[in-house]
DNA sequence: ATTCGTAATAAGAACTATTCCTATTATAAA
DNA sequence: TTTATAATAGGAATAGTTCTTATTACGAAT
């Protein structure tokens, strides 16, 4: 719970710069992948350390579809993903958020409710035309 | 994209009623647990084979939390799930369900929606009360 | 600038959840 | 019954992620 004194490392300057770089939600090694070509030495556990690292520090995201791979998102702000049935890209939706007041607590079973994530599955534009 | 022929074996009549039985969306090895306490033989393998039968054929739901295991759902129907926090559980939850016609193109991005599904973190009454 | 303690790294082993493989078993059709 | 083969038990294989350890390099204090 206390807070480990952190180095600015290359390798963190860059996985940071890949994941806003990607855009689109890029997995642990679809990262790995961008930052081995600006620093070819980088282990795949480099990037999932300093990817937990970001995501404990708030700076990046953790997002889960529907596939056994995590996404990462440098998007904090609150929002919602899409996810392409056909190609699996996962992408920022702007929803009306629901209101966390406005859910009656008998309908969720007494719970104190923290958060309400909103997954959509569709098509996108790119795989609708064939 | 055939039907196989299915059998009617034991072990698959035993793994949907643990399903039922356990009732709060057990995870594969705590459903392995319950069959083997009537099937000692039962092998894992055995297990995964049959939910992922039973889920192609509509008869229960594979449903992924924020853990890495899924979850089965014996509960077919359209409902949400409400998962705790501190223990893990998950549980159904009753929400107004989102109307897919009300969602703007523009605001998901052009795709197609096909699902949406909302996922409610939170902590449940028991673990509340420490 | 140089030294030095230690956080971060590279490499790969270990782990976890799931899927696959194969010889054997048992269902149900003939 | 017999028989063809779907399903099984057991364990190997896989995928994604986390952990381990000797080595490297950041940056604080000389």
């Amino acid at each position: 719970m206390d807070v480990q004194p952190r180095r600015n490392t290359t390798q963190k300057r860059v996985i940071l710069h890949s994941v806003e770089q990607l855009g689109c939600h890029p997995t642990a090694v679809q990262i790995y992948n961008a930052v081995r070509e600006m620093l070819p030495r980088t282990s795949l556990s480099t990037v999932y350390r300093n990817l937990g690292i970001l995501v404990d520090q708030g700076r990046i995201k953790a997002v889960k579809g529907t596939g056994s791979e995590i996404h990462y998102d440098h998007n904090t702000g609150e929002h919602n993903h899409i996810e392409c049935t056909i190609c699996g890209r996962v992408c920022d939706v702007h929803v009306n958020p629901v209101n966390i007041e406005t859910l009656n607590p008998e309908t969720v079973s007494n719970f104190i409710v923290l958060e309400v994530h909103m997954n959509i599955i569709g098509i996108c534009p790119e795989c609708a035309e064939h």
